[in-house]
DNA sequence: ACGATACCCTGATGGC
DNA sequence: TGCCATCAGGGTATCG
């Protein structure tokens, strides 16, 4: 389950294996996975990467020409870099071929996606128009104002990509404790001395988790195939029932947003 | 217009 | 051992 701290940890460690190389060779094993300008040119065969962005849990890979590939991991997308040699997994969906390695996009359950756009203009004012700022760098007074406009209790709304771009389950629980907000607490009603507290708690906690690799549950792996190791760190995801680590009162479990959600109601009081 | 819900999909897990 | 039901969840479509 790819959020902003292991989407980042694949954009750094793709930078190194792609930027700069020509890919001179793009092949598409599913074409209901991509979405727009389906041909190697959409795919920037001939092209160098000259850039790798992110916002959020998405990632671009841009063009020297300016062309874009916007490429979305969803819950079990993975970008490695290989050995051409190096068997194939199942579920290996689109391949680029660049000098000595590939860059292979797998998904088993292909939740995730590739998008083509001719410019980065067209990526920007198309797809990335809706989401809401990346987790890393917003301000709190512009979460303030997303948050002031919403009738959501707060586990909802972070989940949103549109109001904050980049948290997801796992970092949204984790955060709620780390700053001891209840998730059931509606978020227009957070003051701007909470949401300050609140986003110091939220880079923090990000800058963390991306130095420790990113979290990896079951499949999560880096463009090398590193597992992360933030897992070991998570103080209330996948620990409902569990004492707190605070209080060592039961976490409470129960579904917010639609997601399972892991609190501690003693330590993370309405 | 907003918010809640169903759905997409595969693999892991647990019960019988 | 094998089979089936259940669960996980990011995003989007749909409904109220």
């Amino acid at each position: 389950m790819p959020e902003l701290p292991e989407v980042e940890n694949v954009r750094r460690t793709l930078c190194g294996g792609l930027l700069g190389r020509p890919i001179y060779r793009v092949r598409v094993l599913r074409s209901d996975v991509v979405h727009g300008q389906t041909g190697p040119a959409g795919l920037l065969c001939g092209q160098k990467i000259s850039s790798i962005e992110r916002r959020g849990k998405q990632l671009a890979l841009v063009g020297e020409n300016g062309r874009c590939v916007c490429i979305h991991l969803g819950m079990t997308g993975a970008l490695v870099l290989a050995a051409a040699r190096q068997s194939r997994p199942e579920h290996t969906h689109v391949i680029w071929s660049l000098p000595g390695r590939q860059l292979r996009f797998q998904d088993p359950r292909r939740f995730g996606g590739i998008w083509t756009f001719s410019h980065h203009s067209q990526l920007s004012e198309q797809r990335w128009r809706n989401l809401g700022h990346d987790a890393l760098s917003i301000r709190s007074c512009e979460l303030m104002k997303r948050l002031a406009r919403t009738r959501r209790c707060i586990k909802a709304a972070l989940l949103d990509q549109g109001i904050i771009a980049g948290l997801g389950n796992i970092y949204v629980d984790e955060l709620l404790f780390s700053c001891r907000l209840n998730p059931f607490c509606p978020a227009s009603t957070l003051q701007g001395k909470q949401i300050q507290r609140l986003v110091r708690h939220m880079r923090q906690l990000l800058r963390r988790a991306i130095a420790a690799g990113g979290s990896t549950l079951r499949d999560y792996v880096d463009a090398h195939g590193h597992r992360g190791s933030y897992q070991s760190q998570h103080r209330v995801y996948g620990r409902a029932t569990k004492p707190c680590v605070r209080c060592h009162q039961c976490l409470s479990v129960a579904t917010v947003g639609g997601r399972r959600t892991v609190w501690c109601s003693h330590c993370q009081i309405p």
